[in-house]
DNA sequence: GTAAACCCTGACATTAGTGTCAGAGTCAAG
DNA sequence: CTTGACTCTGACACTAATGTCAGGGTTTAC
């Protein structure tokens, strides 16, 4: 198939189709056009990497592990459970910062109703 | 003073004051050689600024309360408030989307860990 | 044969604050 | 008067995936 048409099935744009192949995630051979040609299991391919992309890993780590998850279980390919740890550990970082500035945020908004209230009752 | 003193005593690299500047958050009259001239204000007043990106608030989010905050209370800065609300409901949305994804990576490792003990007794 | 609907590459924009460099002017101490 | 430390402006880089446009080829259906 043909890129619009794998763009239509995948829900993801042909831009996007067309970075994934720069990037080394999904190779489709040329025709004699030019054209590129996806094989009909391109579509689970690229529903694989918009998965992956969706935990947050980059393209880069996806790369490294996505022919081997594509022909195995996960289990089988050992790049993807650090990389798994590693952005599980990233995702808790970035947690705990926010919820760092969200106890911030949420005593600075109660001094300052706090403080309304003390105001108006002065009046 | 000047720009390196000020750097200094704020901890904030020189790059990083005259952007600030360049953003409207703070503005020092110029010598005649066309140095920034600080008023030792500007001290308190950039580690003001500090706080605010620290709670992670745009520059353009600051500039629009920072000379109030800066002569009055907080509480009596009408800008503030709002934002402040806006910003927490933006830090809670980025956490939900983060549990979410912390979630899935947990099950994920711990599904690869299951499948690999399954396959390590079947040897 | 022509118009519409595809496809191609290459390039720039986006975010937002910071690092860094180049080329040039200034100033203070020796 | 020279050297080193300071300052100035302007510009490019960065991150990372995606949008979008320009300028051009191809194919399909009428």
């Amino acid at each position: 198939m043909k890129i619009g048409e794998l763009s239509l099935r995948t829900g993801v744009s042909i831009r996007s189709l067309r970075y994934y192949e720069q990037q080394g995630l999904i190779t489709p051979v040329r025709s004699e056009n030019g054209y590129r040609e996806y094989s009909p299991f391109a579509e689970e391919q690229v529903k694989s990497i918009k998965l992956y992309l969706n935990l947050g890993l980059s393209t880069e780590q996806i790369a490294g592990f996505l022919q081997c998850v594509l022909k195995n279980k996960e289990a089988f390919c050992q790049e993807v459970l650090p990389i798994y740890r590693q952005k599980l550990d990233e995702i808790e970082t970035q947690i705990q910062l926010l919820n760092n500035i969200k106890s911030n945020l949420e005593e600075r908004i109660q001094s300052i109703l706090d403080e309304q209230n003390t105001i108006e009752g002065e009046f």
